[in-house]
RNA sequence: GGGUUGGUAGCUCAAUGGUAGAGCAGCGCCCUUUUAAGGCGUUGGUUGUGGGUUCGAGUCCCACCCAACCCA
């Protein structure tokens, strides 16, 4: 849309008649007497009143104009008349159009339809818009426009505000449920020298005056956990981390991970936290642990159900239950089996990585209810500790609701010894990569400690019933336009 | 990275290879209680970009850009 467009040059020419009629188009603050629910709560007929908002509709009857004013409670119904507000109001009135914001005042009364309305005595032009708002009526359906523009999106479709709405609230909640739980929120460095933490691909910049370079984390585990180290029992982060890789429906750079530490405890203890806490969440913001998704449409796909207890079981389990006999099968008939089950997996994968693959397709992918994976084999996750009794699997969980993994939690290594040399395997011919600091953090003692982790934007996603993570991101990553 | 679908007025959408249209918004007029107000009239387009085929392309072909979905 370029600015010698008619529609904005209509705009842009009202505006300049405004300034010259003495209106200031981009005005100053306006006192009220309250907000759109406000006025509504206490409405009575013949009550001075002052409101601000947006016209978000205009019903022109000639010399009578009612028009809709809106704020983030509600619209409420102006009415105005050239007898009302004076011809010199009035003449700036119809420089105004949708979009515009305004200061209204004047008395409350009833229309013989029933509407509470405000009969406008004075007027103030607060902002005037240059472009238009989308159609009243079929508002804005364009994805496209929905995630560039957010700003028209959450004007024009109420149900995405609401969305958002939720996702503060579930944040919010998140918060208040750890900190009465003792645990302190902390913030940690987003810009790291080495991206530990996790196995994904880091943003690289550079410090200009240390004439360094630096990654933006791909997650702030290995420095809770010096926290730990520190003397710190009980900590969380609930922030960004940046991985550079590919966008999808489940894939946004940036996203929002909560990650909780809680020293002397292990993963079975942060499997019955996270439970209640996301149930917990659940009936405070949704208000069920019945989470309906619906499709485009607004069919119903399913109901999740997020009543207590939920499902543990182990990985070896579920898997051997998704297929059976798996685990009595060698390396080269675990690839065969896929082919059979028509699996795709590349020759350069691992043996575990086969099974994990089976996992994802066969297990992960058709869990809905919330379901604790436990005791995963130690190759895909090098930060836990091996069980006791069997040192091929870790001491952790994996939360699957809703087809994807929502949470990992673990009893964290603290072997120092035994993390260098896990660091080292993951590593491989890049020595560089292992983060020495927290390695001798960790030879100065760590406490055994519980840990996990949680994706913010799939947990928002599956309470909210949202499709893609750009439905729960309010600016979500898109490539430039051409 | 591969496949599929899509991109037409500010918004929502039409248009067998044959004059690019509608509703809403905008603009003008009528109307003193409307609720998507109504009535009459009217402006508005490089059909994502660039090539090609054709007497003629929004439509067919090629390349590219952007997006959604699926796959890797």
């Amino acid at each position: 849309m370029d600015e010698t467009h008619a529609l904005f040059e209509t705009r842009r020419l009202k505006m300049l008649a405004l300034r010259e009629k003495g209106a200031d188009p981009y005005g100053q603050r306006f006192e009220t007497t309250g907000n759109v629910a406000e006025l509504r709560d206490r409405f009575a007929e013949g009550r001075c009143e002052r409101l601000a908002g947006r016209i978000t509709a205009h019903r022109d009857m000639g010399k009578s104009h009612f028009l809709d004013l809106s704020d983030s409670t509600g619209r409420f119904q102006v009415f105005i008349h050239a007898k009302e507000v004076g011809p010199e109001a009035y003449e700036l009135f119809k420089l105004l159009d949708m979009g515009d914001f305004m200061g209204v005042e004047g008395e409350t009364f009833i229309t013989k339809t029933g509407e509470p309305t405000l009969r406008v005595k004075n007027l103030t032009v607060l902002s005037k818009s240059l472009r238009p708002l989308p159609d009243k009526w079929h508002g804005l359906s364009d994805v496209e426009t929905r995630y560039r523009q957010r700003y028209l999106d959450l004007l024009a479709n109420p149900e995405s505000k609401a969305v958002f709405k939720q996702r503060i609230a579930i944040v919010r909640e998140i918060r208040r449920f750890l900190e009465d739980r003792g645990f302190l929120e902390v913030e940690t460095p987003m810009m790291q020298p080495i991206a530990g933490g996790a196995a994904a691909a880091p943003f690289k910049t550079h410090h200009n005056a240390l004439n360094m370079d630096l990654y933006l984390r791909i997650a702030p585990e290995l420095y809770l956990k010096r926290l730990l180290v520190g003397g710190f029992e009980k900590v969380f982060e609930l922030n960004r981390n940046f991985r550079n890789e590919g966008v999808s429906r489940r894939h946004n750079p940036e996203f929002t991970m909560l990650e909780a530490y809680w020293a002397y405890a292990d993963f079975e203890q942060m499997a019955e936290l996270v439970e209640e806490m996301v149930t917990h969440v659940a009936q405070k913001v949704i208000g069920t642990l019945q989470i309906d998704h619906k499709d485009a449409e607004g069919n119903l796909i399913r109901t999740i159900d997020l009543s207590r207890p939920w499902k543990r079981a182990s990985y070896r389990e579920l898997v051997d239950q998704a297929v059976p006999g798996w685990f009595a099968l060698t390396p080269e008939e675990r690839r065969e089996k896929c082919k059979e089950l028509h699996i795709e997996i590349s020759p350069e994968m691992a043996d575990f990585e086969v099974t994990q693959h089976v996992f994802e397709k066969r297990v992960e992918e058709k869990s809905f209810n919330p379901c604790f994976v436990t005791h995963c084999p130690k190759e895909l996750v090098p930060l836990a500790k091996q069980n006791v009794a069997d040192p091929s699997v870790v001491d952790v969980y994996e939360l699957i609701i809703n087809g994807q993994e929502i949470s990992p939690g673990y009893s964290e290594l603290n072997d120092p010894i035994v993390q260098r040399q896990r660091l080292e395997d993951q590593a491989g011919e890049e020595k560089q990569n292992i983060d020495d600091d927290f390695l001798t953090a960790l030879e100065h003692g760590m406490p055994p400690a519980g840990g996990i982790g949680i994706g913010i934007d799939r947990l928002v996603m599956m309470l909210t019933g949202a499709e893609s993570i750009r439905d729960v991101v309010l600016f979500p990553h898109m490539k430039a336009r051409a």
